[in-house]
DNA sequence: CGGACGAGGATTTTT
DNA sequence: TCCTCGTCCG
């Protein structure tokens, strides 16, 4: 227990050791910075400092729950027990729990995920009257959100002539009303989106000081992780909190900063040293991940981009294979050349499907990639964001949930309450609705206390919305005293969704049963290990896992039966993570760099950064590839190579096209350093202007927090809730999953003996044949009766058993040839 | 009121 | 192509 310092290099140890004042730890990539971070809170504890005086922010569950464990397998478990380990946002999310009451929330607040803020927009864009062309969902809302990422409440924001006038200008006059009743709007649901949870901190240590007092002593040790992607918001709480003890570390890496686009500020970490003049500076700067040539090959990349804290990054591992580039016509030939060097890989070197990746820009790029795999029997895993929680399914069971939970949700209410059908249609809704807001309640309060007379509802609707009512009080009266799992399965019954999927029996509903299955047993493992952390806490209830639900990834589930695959993710989802042999696909001009990023020279170098992280996750090997064609907005379109490929320096790479070297480095000379961008693609949104606006909120609100206005003491304390850990284990998802066909793919693919796949040049049918018998998700069971090949893809006609005969196209029917 | 059907949009990255 | 939204009719 000891030694454990010397698992660590001589710098690393000096930053592990040092945790008395502020330090910043700039730690390259594959610097081992987890390791140290680790060791670091590690040693802490066995220096006597208590747990629950420690806190930890990370960028992702995931990353916090690993480190924990380590940190208990070097201490005990039962030091490290009360440590505060977590995301911003979910730690954030478990302090305003207990203090909600002094900002006017329920402790038991939903958080909103963007689609429910969107939803709310959405609503409030039509009550208003607005046009939603001019007033476009996504910009409305990630406007709001620059704002409340810069600290500009509402109130603040209608009170600055200068982004009002903005507004005027761009003819969105609307916008700061609009801003003020979403909040409004939220606060009355009893919500909080992700951007209050840190707004409301703000707000919640400016407002109330003694609080404030109460966390600095708390939190004598703060620890902050992936520190260059911290925004506005997070940085002052940050400072707020350590501004009593300054015993703050953080850790990063400008060169990895690759969320700006959600206000992350890469200046925080630049910045850092003039907010504590006595900091230490550690630089990590030993690459121990990958091998030479793709440390080098990074570092020819990055240090194309200006402004950047200079460092030398370097490997002292074997010089390894060069990094090889790979073309094809397609991106389904693309997708084929990845699966069948992974057979190779598997066949040379002595690799397993879970050493492996393939890191790709868009979430769009998984289909062709997907495909291929099923086809050839790669096991995979995609992580995609939230989609298990975007299932209409989940977020139907999840309304009704959050509903039983907490009435004044009305969206949830909305979304819940004629569905199942049960004859509540928008004229009934409508009156509900006008009622209740004549009134000023919720649609909740509405249904519950009003009359028929005063909703001037008449006829079968009142039974209806009686009845309603009924099961809904039904529901909550029991959340509190019934175990999580057993809650949850009584509201999928009560509610009526599971009977109305069970009714049919199509695929489709037999694979939706089998999300909500999932769902459910995420809520039993959620509680399982609640119970296996706090023994003493024997009731775990639905409103205690509802209440971490919003905030968990894909990332936070793995299934033992999910070990051995290959990883499938976006660049963003995969920083952090490191694998033996990366596969960074689509490497085009307008998707990487995307389009909408390459035309300002901040938004190139977060490009370029971006795949500077993609590049070094891996260990041993890495390869890249690019495609001539791709199917993108429904149709082929074609592709130039990404520059990307140009910048790095050739004398680590290796071109699979030989015959084409010339061709390619002529064509990208010929180009120049910047194509011109295609314009008819490009959406409403004014980007740069967005970028823009940016800058304003930042420079205004550095000078002044006097702007941002909130909310005022209210209530006494309440006693708080229990603490919450981020350790809910979700079902295993792979996202776009949707009928049974596709899940049984996945699992049957496991299967092992690779064998050599041909790069076909034809490849179409996919050894289909006339007469087999295949089967089809919708269509079940039937038999090939012709093939054709067209320019298109190969579409064969199959004559169905039971829906009779069906020309599809082969790259979209998903056939299992049976026979 | 609810289901069927047709039109049109979708793709940036995530807590 | 797939999905969502809007319209129309029973």
């Amino acid at each position: 227990m000891s030694d454990y310092l010397e698992h660590l290099s001589e710098v690393q140890r000096e930053a592990a050791r040092h945790y008395e004042g502020a330090a910043m730890i700039i730690a390259g990539a594959g610097s081992g910075k987890t390791r140290v971070l680790t060791y670091r809170i590690a040693h802490m504890l066995e220096q006597g400092v208590r747990s629950y005086n420690i806190l930890a922010l990370t960028f992702t569950n995931k990353a916090a729950r690993e480190m924990k464990e380590r940190i208990e397998n070097i201490v005990s478990p039962e030091r490290a027990r009360s440590l505060w380990m977590g995301t911003f946002h979910s730690v954030f999310a478990r302090i305003l729990r207990s203090e909600a009451d002094k900002l006017g929330y329920p402790s038991s607040f939903t958080i909103y995920d963007t689609a429910d803020s969107k939803n709310v927009v959405r609503a409030l864009v039509k009550e208003m009257n607005l046009s939603d062309e001019t007033y476009k969902v996504g910009d409305i809302y990630s406007r709001i959100s620059l704002a409340k990422n810069n600290l500009v409440t509402a109130a603040a924001y209608e009170a600055n002539t200068m982004l009002v006038a903005e507004d005027r200008e761009r003819r969105r006059p609307q916008f700061a009303e609009l801003y003020k009743r979403y909040v409004q709007r939220c606060k009355e649901n009893g919500a909080m989106d992700f951007d209050d949870l840190l707004l409301n901190m703000n707000i919640l240590f400016r407002d109330f000081p003694d609080v404030l007092r109460k966390y600095q002593e708390q939190f004598r040790y703060i620890m902050v992780d992936e520190y260059q992607d911290t925004n506005m918001a997070q940085y002052l709480i940050v400072k707020r909190l350590a501004e009593r003890y300054q015993n703050i570390c953080v850790v990063g890496d400008d060169a990895q900063s690759i969320y700006s686009f959600r206000g992350a500020k890469i200046e925080n970490i630049l910045r850092f040293q003039k907010d504590y003049p006595d900091a230490r500076l550690f630089k990590l700067e030993q690459n121990y991940r990958s091998t030479q040539t793709i440390v080098n090959a990074a570092n020819s990349i990055i240090d194309r981009n200006k402004r950047q804290i200079r460092k030398k990054s370097f490997s002292a591992n074997a010089v390894g294979d060069k990094i090889r580039v790979f073309k094809s016509y397609t991106d389904q030939e693309e997708a084929l050349i990845v699966t069948s060097d992974i057979y190779s890989l598997l066949r040379e070197k002595h690799v397993q499907y879970s050493d492996i990746a393939i890191l790709y820009r868009t979430n769009a790029q998984s289909r062709s990639l997907e495909e291929s795999f099923r086809r050839r029997n790669i096991p995979y895993r995609i992580y995609g964001g939230q989609s298990f929680y975007q299932r209409k399914e989940i977020k139907d069971l999840l309304a009704y949930i959050r509903l039983v939970v907490n009435h004044k949700d009305d969206e949830a209410l909305r979304r819940v309450i004629n569905y199942p059908a049960r004859g509540i249609g928008d004229v009934t809704v409508g009156r509900i609705a006008e009622a209740a807001r004549q009134r000023g309640i919720s649609l909740w309060e509405a249904i519950a206390t009003l009359t028929p007379e005063e909703m001037e509802l008449r006829g079968a609707a009142v039974a209806k919305i009686r009845d309603f009512t009924a099961m809904i009080q039904e529901l909550t009266s029991a959340v509190y005293r019934t175990e999580a799992y057993e809650m949850g399965l009584r509201i999928a019954t009560r509610s009526g969704i599971i009977g109305s999927f069970k009714m049919q029996q199509t695929p489709e509903a037999v694979s939706v049963l089998e999300n909500i299955d999932e769902l459910l047993n995420s809520i039993a493992s959620f509680a399982e290990s609640r119970r296996e952390e706090d023994p003493e806490n024997t009731a775990v209830t639905l409103d205690d896992w509802l209440q971490n639900v919003s905030l968990l990834t894909d990332m936070d589930n793995e299934k033992e039966g999910d070990r051995n695959r290959v990883t499938l993710m976006t660049v963003h989802s995969a920083k952090g993570l490191e694998f033996e042999y990366v596969y960074i696909v689509g490497l085009e001009e307008t998707l990487f760099p995307s389009q909408m990023c390459s035309e300002t020279l901040e938004g190139l170098e977060e490009e370029r950064r971006l795949f500077y992280v993609a590049l070094t996750r891996a260990k041993q090997g890495a390869a890249l590839t690019f495609s001539e064609t791709r199917f993108r907005w429904g149709s082929v379109t074609a592709s130039r190579p990404s520059r990307f490929l140009k910048e790095i320096d050739p004398q680590y790479l290796d071109l699979q096209y030989k015959d084409e070297l010339a061709e390619l480095q002529e064509r990208i000379d010929a180009e120049g350093e910047e194509p011109a961008p295609a314009r008819r693609f490009r959406p409403y949104g004014q980007r740069e202007g967005e970028a823009e606006r940016g800058r304003t909120f930042g420079r205004r609100e550095q000078g002044g927090q006097s702007r941002f206005a909130g909310g005022r003491p209210e209530r006494p304390e309440m006693p708080g809730k229990p603490a919450m850990r981020p350790a809910a284990p979700r079902p295993t998802v792979t996202p776009g999953m949707k009928s049974i066909g596709r899940r049984t793919a996945a699992v049957e693919s496991a299967a092992p003996a690779p064998e050599p796949v041909p790069v076909p040049a034809g490849s179409g049918t996919g050894g289909l044949r006339v007469g087999c018998t295949v089967e089809h998700a919708k269509f079940g069971r039937g038999k090939v009766s012709a093939l054709e090949d067209t320019m298109n893809g190969a579409k064969a006609t199959v004559l169905f058993d039971t829906e009779g005969a069906k020309t599809l196209l082969l790259k979209y029917a998903r056939l299992k040839v049976i026979g």
